[in-house]
RNA sequence: GGGCGGUUAGCUCAGCGGGAGAGCGCUGCGUUGACAUCGCAGAGGUCACUGGUUCGAUCCCAGUACCGCCCA
């Protein structure tokens, strides 16, 4: 075996191990096996994208709860994958084309089409090449796109079936209109933003000439679409104009007033414009009363031919302008009020989103949304941390129809056909839908197809098992749906996880997964959310160069506590890297002291109480990791593994063990040699999960190992093997080490000197202790003596029964001597006064639990002993 | 306006009914063998505020203040 080399070198392990990895087929589930599968859908990340800091979190919890049931036994499928974004991706590719001066228009659909698919081959590879370097272990041989022949296919099979059943739809609705993108978008795709506006009030005169009515609005240039005036039925100011009509200014035509409740007397005037075609709001209004529908935008929000000559082809910000200077000139504008207001925005192109009538198809989702509801309502599939159900459930409650065309032309189809009189004829194929018009018209029609695609979520809601091979009935399919578990962010609960459920609970009868989790938002160190503008983005494959793989890992999973955001700082990632070269050389040390594995060792027959005590802690970690890890407690999973390795096993275990191995007990070394060995591979083990190539690393160069680590069995441990017994004696021994290097410290006994420690008083069991473990006492405090003989000039402490004195070896400066013990007095006063007075309290005695009563007795009686005694050397 | 989350050591955060914890930072001491990407010791906190429930509240409940997010 080669000597370990001083530090961990990253850099130079996570290439080799991964590709090992990956080459041995470790990846890979096994539709064969007769183990229960465990499940985990990748959220496909943007095919044309790129590695942040949100993925490298989601990522690596998946793959910690991967790695950990792959080596539990379970038959594990992480489905990777990528979608194809649609709205994203055309518009990168026609940025690229902008730059030549070329639009998608000039090469045509095709080409464009052609286009697109060269810059996926181009850039389709990076992200899935950086999952890798993050270590993920999905089965890439699985890997599917949103795109890819069977899921379009899958994505045909669903919107023919919705729209057999009425669940999907075309109607002329309002809705919102990207009129950068020119195309339609769901509500979710838009952003509200605070924005700094006016508020003009025009009047618009009174048609029988008694006067007018003032009319506030943040949009003049709509105006020309007024198809009436509102006011509150039970404003008085304008009860007597109710049904009234008034002359529309510039434009010269009769509108009515009429009475609705959509008007808010305290904004503004208390009478509003009415314009259906222009505002969801007052679409409402419209048809309630029954009201015209004016459209006076073009797609690029320009004004059409139902706006006035002077007017027409201006861009809606013009035509702002141009109406409120020729109202001023027609002394038609009362007052303009500065106004804050929430404008819409396209997530995307970050344009003013206008609401525009147009004919979309719509899925029906208030019915797809009730098993939904139900599903979660019942835990069929449930929320970690569960508060999110209340997201989840404001939403699909309150579900508005979900528009799912757009004018794009990178993504699915929509497979619709149109007759010559626009009859629609929906079909998985072109021969179908001919058939379909055949059978309509009695004779062959021209068919025209609908020239938009799908929303990409509506292909991403499909993934759960268009991925598994859907439609077909494939042994994937019925072996891995439902799915175990989902992570993901919040973020697209209402975008993704709430469209799985419906599609899946649709399709599939079954929901898609049992539980999600949901985590937080990663943030920069001073609480910011990262973004491009704000210059603040911290990339993962940055820090993973700097400071390793596994250390990144292993600080998103101890910041990723439920229901916070993490703030990510460099040092946290720096103090990981030390935690790894930690880990390094203990393995490192072990190796040194010629503790290697050894096949034949059980723990459960060491005899050295040292053995037996780490042993035990062994198996109370991995009771506690596993705890932590079914509760989906990510930040404890990294708590304990480094309390445990960091303190348990570097800072006691090895130092205490060190003095047993340089002693000359042949038996006691051998011993612990292989126990040394066990517990480090049962770290490597237990730590693999979070720290990947590190512990693959130093499991294939610290023995040999007729297997990878990563596919080795998760260790199990008999609860026995927690021996109290031990765990006790131990932990007297820490606390007197502790005691007397604190003491050291406090007199300021140089570290080299060797002192004399005795324990006065010990009880028959503590004098056993103290024989037992007098060679580790004596080299972890530094002592030259250690026995049970007083000394009288010597600096005293208490440890439980007995009295032990430490002679420093010099005079003992009696300033620190007193300033000590009466600090420890004053403490213990204040703490025998605390539990007095609670068990001076009747009702404490009489209510609490019999324990809890005792145990502060015996602390009393323990500090009130200890009080004692330093109060005595005190005078 | 409605909803959700947060407020604990200088910083970042755990804990969540009976003795206030971690990491980083800070202070002191310490380098010839696993590790200075380190060790040992230490300082540092009316657990936001006000009430309530309870024998007992940092923890449960209500309200207040401030911060953040989501939906109108």
């Amino acid at each position: 075996m080669k000597e370990l080399e001083k530090t961990y070198c990253a850099e130079a392990v996570e290439g080799a191990r991964y590709d090992a990895w990956e080459k041995a087929g470790a990846f890979a589930a096994d539709t064969g096996s007769p183990a229960t599968p465990f499940t985990i859908m990748m959220p496909p990340p943007n095919v044309t994208g790129s590695l942040h800091m949100g993925h490298a979190l989601n990522h690596t919890l998946q793959d910690i709860l991967t790695r950990y049931h792959r080596m539990k036994g379970r038959d594990a499928l992480w489905q990777p994958g990528t979608d194809h974004a649609g709205i994203a991706t055309q518009m990168v590719v026609e940025r690229q084309l902008a730059e030549k001066g070329v639009t998608r228009h000039d090469l045509g659909r095709d080409a464009f089409v052609e286009r697109v698919w060269e810059w996926k081959k181009e850039s389709g590879g990076t992200i899935t090449r950086q999952l890798r370097r993050l270590g993920a272990s999905p089965d890439w041989e699985k890997e599917r796109f949103t795109l890819d022949a069977g899921l379009s296919e899958a994505v045909t099979k669903v919107f023919v079936e919705l729209h057999k059943a009425g669940l999907i739809y075309r109607d002329k609705r309002l809705v919102n209109w990207d009129c950068e993108l020119l195309t339609a978008i769901s509500d979710l795709e838009v952003v509200q933003k605070e924005t700094k506006g006016h508020l003009w009030h025009f009047r618009y005169p009174l048609e029988d000439g008694s006067g007018h009515i003032v009319v506030a609005t943040t949009r003049p240039e709509t105006m020309f679409g007024d198809t009436a005036v509102a006011v509150h039925p039970e404003d008085a100011r304008y009860q007597h104009l109710v049904g009234k009509q008034v002359r529309l200014p510039i434009s010269d035509r009769l509108i009515p007033i009429v009475a609705d409740e959509h008007s808010d007397p305290e904004m503004g005037s208390g009478a509003v414009k009415i314009t259906p075609a222009h505002d969801f709001n007052d679409f409402e209004v419209g048809r309630r009363h029954d009201l015209p529908l004016v459209n006076v935008f073009d797609a690029k929000a320009h004004l059409n031919e139902n706006a006035p000559e002077a007017y027409r082809g201006l861009d809606r910000f013009a035509a702002r302008e141009k109406v409120v200077a020729e109202m001023e000139s027609l002394d038609l504008l009362e007052q303009v009020e500065d106004h804050v207001h929430a404008l819409p925005y396209g997530d995307r192109s970050g344009a003013v989103i206008e609401p525009y009538l147009t004919d979309q198809w719509f899925v029906d989702a208030n019915t797809l949304a009730q098993p939904a509801i139900e599903a979660v309502e019942t835990g069929k599939t449930r929320f970690v941390p569960k508060h999110w159900e209340n997201t989840y459930f404001e939403w699909m409650r309150n579900i508005q129809p979900w528009c799912i065309s757009r004018q794009l032309w990178w993504g699915h189809r929509i497979p619709a056909w149109y007759g010559p009189d626009n009859e629609i004829f929906v079909a998985a194929t072109e021969e179908d839908a001919q058939a379909a018009a055949k059978a309509h018209y009695g004779k062959d029609a021209e068919l025209t197809r609908d020239p938009d695609v799908l929303d990409t979520w509506f292909s991403s809601a499909l993934w759960p098992f268009s991925t598994l091979g859907w439609p077909e009935q494939t042994p994937e399919l019925q072996r891995y749906y439902p799915t175990d578990v989902l992570v993901t962010g919040f973020d697209i609960i209402f975008f993704w996880v709430a469209r799985m459920m419906m599609m899946g609970l649709h399709f599939m009868g079954d929901v898609p997964f049992r539980t999600v989790y949901i985590h937080a938002l990663v943030r920069d160190a001073s609480g910011q959310k990262m973004s491009k503008s704000k210059g603040n983005i911290i990339d993962p494959l940055e820090l993973i160069d700097r400071y390793g793989c596994d250390a990144l890992r292993f600080t998103l999973t101890a910041l990723a506590s439920p229901g916070r955001d993490i703030k990510l700082s460099e040092g946290r990632v720096e103090s990981s890297r030390n935690f790894a070269t930690k880990l390094w050389n203990a393995a490192r040390y072990c190796q040194l002291a010629k503790c290697a594995p050894d096949p034949d060792f059980n723990p459960g027959t060491a005899s050295l109480t040292v053995n037996r005590w780490i042993i035990g802690h062994v198996a109370k970690l991995a009771g506690d990791l596993e705890q932590a890890l079914a509760a989906y407690r990510f930040n404890d999973v990294a708590s304990v593994l480094h309390h445990f390795v960091r303190g348990t096993f570097c800072d006691w275990y090895l130092e205490f063990t060190k003095p047993i191995l340089s002693g000359g007990d042949e038996n006691a070394t051998q011993e612990t040699r292989a126990t040394t060995a066990w517990v480090l591979d049962q770290i490597l083990h237990l730590l693999h999960p979070v720290m990947p190539f590190l512990t693959e690393d130093l499991w294939q160069k610290t023995g040999n190992r007729d297997e990878m680590l990563m596919t080795s069995a998760w260790p199990s441990f008999d609860r026995g093997l927690i021996d109290a017994a031990a765990m006790e004696e131990m932990d007297w021994v820490v606390r007197l080490i502790t005691e007397i290097r604190s003491i050291r410290s406090e007199f300021q006994v140089p570290q080299k000197r060797l002192v004399g420690v005795s324990l006065e008083g010990a009880n028959a069991a503590t004098a056993k202790r103290m024989e037992t473990h007098d060679a580790i006492i004596k080299t972890l405090a530094k002592l030259e003596r250690f026995g049970s003989a007083g000394d009288d000039g010597a600096i005293p402490f208490v440890l439980d029964e007995a009295t032990g004195r430490l002679s420093p070896g010099d005079a003992i400066d009696m300033t620190v001597q007193k300033a000590r013990l009466s600090e420890d007095v004053r403490k213990l006063d204040k703490e025998v006064e605390k539990i007095e007075k609670k068990l001076g309290n009747r009702d404490f005695l009489a209510r609490a639990p019999e324990d809890v009563v005792a145990e502060q007795r015996a602390r009393l009686a323990e500090a009130e002993a200890t009080r004692t005694k330093k109060q005595g050397w005190l005078s």
